[in-house]
DNA sequence: CCGAGTTTTCAGTATTAATTGAAAACCGTG
DNA sequence: CACGGTTTTCAATTAATACTGAAAACTCGG
């Protein structure tokens, strides 16, 4: 159906703007768009077409999703090349990028927020107190943030929407 | 003292690196780190002078971190030019960065999935609701995150870490 | 171990984003 | 309203990132 391919490119093009915003490229985000929609597992060939892409673009993404946890590579009995399906779960998405993110983004702030802190921790000045509590301060708050969402990751997702409504109710 | 002036320095070309990974920009990252860490408000050419960049640079990434709430413009009395001031709380700084990211990620996404979830709510094929159902389900997660976010953000710290740990215990 | 089908690499190119620096605009004071 | 100090703008440049396309490497059945 026509309306149906029409609403599924827009989503694609859209999703893909969206994630430069979220600082992964762009054809990434268009890959995850459209196999997180596609009815069935697509090929490399498929997806190059699809989003008049490169192979060597292609190829790369697809492997970058794979790494995150996003897709999975399927292999069909008597076929040779490599299909593509992606995750569909909502839960499992969120889980999934929440761990990427924390591995990307929280674990080497807190790297070097830990070692900022130990660095200043002998300084003796008010000035040099004041840096090291700053440091203190937010190595304890990210350090905090990490664990929480570790614990939110390894709910099952009823019970993190239970959990969630007796917080917004 | 030498000892902080190097942890410092560090810190803000560490913490600059970092923005990259999170899709800011790294000068805007490094002024914010170097705000955060100065006992007193600086003027632009201090801030320039310290990281060795133009004007130009120094001007844009204040300006955007004053309209992200980051920091703050005060006027000293008989002192014509501005200085700039970081927020220093970890809770503040956590809520402002919630509120940016939900308005610049999380909103536009929702715009997307309710369009491509209304736009393919009467397509009667298989795959149409297949599509549908994927991008209502999409959609109610994103709406339930948005709304999480807002009511972490509004409660008080202490009010926070007690929910966490909670969750945490 | 050959060859067709497929995946992977990567040097070169294109695109996008950040930065400079100088000129223009602004602003309070005399 | 002219002037020095200050902020703001923006065209040109530079730096960072993404993409292409073709060649090389890999894989498996025969």
């Amino acid at each position: 159906m026509e309306k149906l391919k029409k609403a599924r490119d827009e989503f694609v093009a859209q999703w893909g703007a969206l994630g430069t915003q979220w600082g992964i490229n762009r054809t990434m985000a268009q890959i995850h768009a459209l196999l997180m929609t596609a009815p069935l597992a697509m090929t490399t060939d498929e997806v190059m077409e699809d989003l008049e892409i490169s192979r060597g673009n292609a190829h790369s993404n697809l492997k970058e999703l794979v790494a995150w946890g996003l897709i999975k590579v399927v292999v069909k009995k008597g076929e040779r090349r490599e299909y593509f399906e992606a995750e569909k779960d909502v839960w499992q998405i969120f889980t999934i990028v929440a761990r990427e993110r924390k591995r990307r983004e929280i674990e080497p702030a807190l790297a070097i927020l830990s070692k900022c802190a130990e660095e200043s921790s002998e300084i003796k000045t008010v000035e040099g107190k004041a840096f090291h509590d700053q440091m203190r301060a937010l190595e304890d708050f990210v350090g905090f943030a990490s664990k929480m969402s570790d614990r939110i990751s390894s709910l099952k997702y009823g019970f993190a929407i239970q959990l969630a409504t007796k917080l917004l109710g």
